[in-house]
Order: C-alpha cells, then sequence, then structure tokens
DNA sequence: GTCTATACACCGATAGAC
DNA sequence: GTCTATCGGTGTATAGAC
C-alpha cells in the first residue's frame, strides 16, 4: 500500500505493455511488431514503450521472459506426473494443443526469429529458452534416467532437440494449419514412445549399449 | 543467342536480385530485409526489385525457391546412396555442418518466420517445403521401408517432423551458436541410430508392431 | 507516469527520363 | 530494362506539457 494514488502503479501498466507484446507477437509476427502496432492493440500510448523498457527490442525480451517464466512452472509440475516417454508424449500433445489455442510457442519463435543478425538479443532470448529445457531435461531423466540409453544421449541434449522440434513444428504449422501434419505426427509418436520404452528394457538394448560404450574407449 | 545485346537480359539481373536476397535474409534476417537492404547487397537499383517480382515478398519467396529447388537436386542424390537410418543421419550431419558455413536453412527458417499473419505466403512457402520434404521421405521409406516400424509411423509425417527438428535447431543455434549443443545431439544421434536400426529387425520389435496394429483394429 | 507533438530515418511502391 | 526522383506511410525515439 505504498503509492496506489496515482493513476497507475507503473507496474500494472508494463504488464499491460507485455501482454500486449504478446499478443502482438502471435497474431502480427515479428515483422509485423511495432511500438505502434503494440500500443494499438494494448489501447495505451506508444511512447510508454520507450518509457518503461527503453525500446521495443527490450519489451520483446522482457514479454517472452514472462510467458516462459508462466509456462515453466505450470508445465514443471505436468512434466513431474510423467514417468515414462509416453507420458511426456502425451504432455507435448498437450502443449501442441494449447499452442493452437493461445500460440505461446508461436510468440516464442517469432521473436527468437528477430533475433536473426542480432547476437546481443540471440543470447539472452537463448538464456530464456535454457529456463525451459531444463525442466524438460528434468523430466526426461525420470522417464528414461534408469535405462541403458541414458548412456548413449545426454538428457539436456535431447531437451534440446525436443525444444527445437516444437519451435520448427510450430513455424511449419503456423505457415499451413491445414496441410502440416502435426497432430498426425504426435499420435504416431505416442505408438513409437509405447514401443520404445519397451524396448529399452530388453537385454537387447543392454548389450548394443555396451557396444556402443566400448567403441568409445577404444579410440 | 536470341536477345544478348542489351544491357542485360533481364534474367541474368532476376537472378542476380534473387541472390542478393537470400543474402539479406541470411545476414540480416526477415526483420532487416528490405528492398533497399537487398538492393545494398547486390549493388543494384532498389526499383529493380519490384520492376521484376512486383514487391519485396514475392521476390523472397521467389529467392525460397530457387534455393530450395537447388538443395532438392541435391540432396536427393546423397539421399539414394542412404539405405538405413545412421545413413540419414550422416547426411543430416552433413546439412548441419554446411548450413554453419551457407545459412541455407537459416535463410528458409527467416521467410518462413516472415509469413506469420500472411496466410496466402505462409501457403506458397509451404509449398516449397513440401518439395524437399517429399525428397526427405523417399530416403526414410528406403531405410525403414521393410521393417515394421514403417507401419507405425507415415514417412511423410516423419519427414515432417525431421524438417521441423531442423528449421528449429537452425532457429536455435543461430541464437546463440556457443551454447546451442546442435552438433553434440546429432553426434549422439549417430549412435542412437545405429542402435535402432538393429532393434527393428529383431523379433522383438515385430510383435509388439503387431499389437500396436490390433489395438487400432480393436476400437 | 502518461500524454501530445514532433523529428528524422527508412519503408514500399510508382512515375517518368533515359 | 534500368535509372533518378519522389510520394505517402510507418518506423523508432525524444522533448516537453500535464
Amino acid at each position: 500500500m505504498a503509492e496506489p494514488k496515482k493513476k497507475s502503479s507503473g507496474a500494472a501498466t508494463k504488464r499491460k505493455i507485455l501482454e500486449a507484446t504478446l499478443e502482438c507477437l502471435r497474431v502480427n509476427g515479428i515483422v509485423g511488431t511495432s511500438a505502434r502496432a503494440i500500443a494499438g492493440i494494448g489501447d495505451f500510448n506508444q511512447a510508454l514503450i520507450f518509457y518503461h523498457f527503453g525500446s521495443v527490442n527490450d519489451a520483446v525480451i522482457q514479454a517472452v521472459g514472462l510467458m516462459t517464466e508462466h509456462q515453466r512452472d505450470r508445465y514443471r509440475d505436468r512434466l513431474a506426473e510423467a514417468d515414462d516417454l509416453a507420458g511426456i508424449v502425451e504432455i507435448a500433445r498437450d502443449l501442441r494443443e494449447e499452442d493452437a489455442k493461445t500460440g505461446s510457442i508461436s510468440m516464442l519463435t517469432q521473436a527468437f526469429a528477430g533475433a536473426q543478425g542480432n547476437p546481443e538479443q540471440g543470447k539472452q532470448l537463448y538464456a530464456q529458452l535454457e529456463e525451459w529445457t531444463e525442466v524438460v531435461a528434468e523430466g526426461i531423466d525420470r522417464s528414461i534416467g534408469g535405462t541403458p540409453a541414458a548412456s548413449m544421449v545426454s538428457s539436456e541434449h535431447l531437451a534440446f532437440g525436443l525444444s527445437a522440434l516444437f519451435v520448427g513444428m510450430e513455424l511449419l504449422t503456423a505457415m499451413d494449419p491445414e496441410r502440416a501434419p502435426t497432430d498426425e505426427l504426435l499420435e504416431e509418436f505416442g505408438d513409437l514412445a509405447n514401443m520404445l520404452q519397451t524396448l529399452l528394457a530388453s537385454p537387447l538394448v543392454q548389450s548394443l549399449a555396451n557396444a556402443s560404450t566400448d567403441n568409445k574407449a577404444d579410440k
């Protein structure tokens, strides 16, 4: 109850700007995301963006941070319940379904694309991504941690690959939602996950994993 | 030898424009790709873009078409030689290595990202992508066509997923080449591919695939 | 902290000379 | 087919009133 007397505490405005920025990213894409466009969506003055964030680019970075933070907390709980590959694929399908409505990953993808040719911005956005991949890596560890496959792939690397797959899928799906076979692919992944999980527990895999490790030790 | 007398046949200029457009996409990203920026790179007049292509967007679409066509022909031959999963992964690693130098996929990614909020452009670019996924699907068919896994996943869908993975990886890698574990992941994929290939030939997989098919027939 | 007004660069696109 | 010149519009960003 420190400063609620003014027209707006400032924090509320900042939030309004960030939400409008996300919406703009989702609807217009990065090329259509300008100070004027954002202000038009949120119905506030364009100059506020520069007052609160300094530049449009910085507003975008902060907006993405707000979103990833929120999503990370949400999916950390969900991932904690999954303890096999099929469980992870199911979460992936939920995430995809959610994105079809809210476009959370699409915003992310657009912000990422906008960082091309701007290493500084790229590094900052990549750091946001890592908060997310970290959570995914934990989930993967729980799923295949005990199996010999864990010795062949790093869960961090796999989480990176999974993120890349999702970012790529959303990018391609946004281009032509009718033709992109995103949902079909995820459904088939469910079947594959079930098969793989069974296989990973088999003695055959154990021996193959050992052979692979031996090969590396050789050279 | 029809019209070599004029300053330029027009076809040569068109090509020059398209190549400059690709270079601009690669270096500046889609947000930094404007008629003036392209003309600056190729050292020609900005108005030529509108004369030959009507708009910057259309020039981008044509440029991407030129690139995908070229790459499709190149990798069709390479893929024809691969007859197992490890072979495909090896090609994937070459493609990644090549992209680190030429940025061919990065251009594609940038063009794709620019189509957000523009369904017309999105459809046209997606069609370009399909020329490429088609070739990949053929390669996948040759690799796992005989195995029971082929009954669980469509090669077209897998090719789409593989494309998405690559597009996503390049997008993430461009943001922070130092931290993105792209090469490490692809290397581990090589080991996994070898293991999977062996597994796919095992009788255990055969029975699992049958079970999966039966499940679908049930409902 | 928010608004209006404005500076100035750059954008896509076109008209018309060559 | 290529160039110069230019239009109207939009971009980022800031100064100053409130």
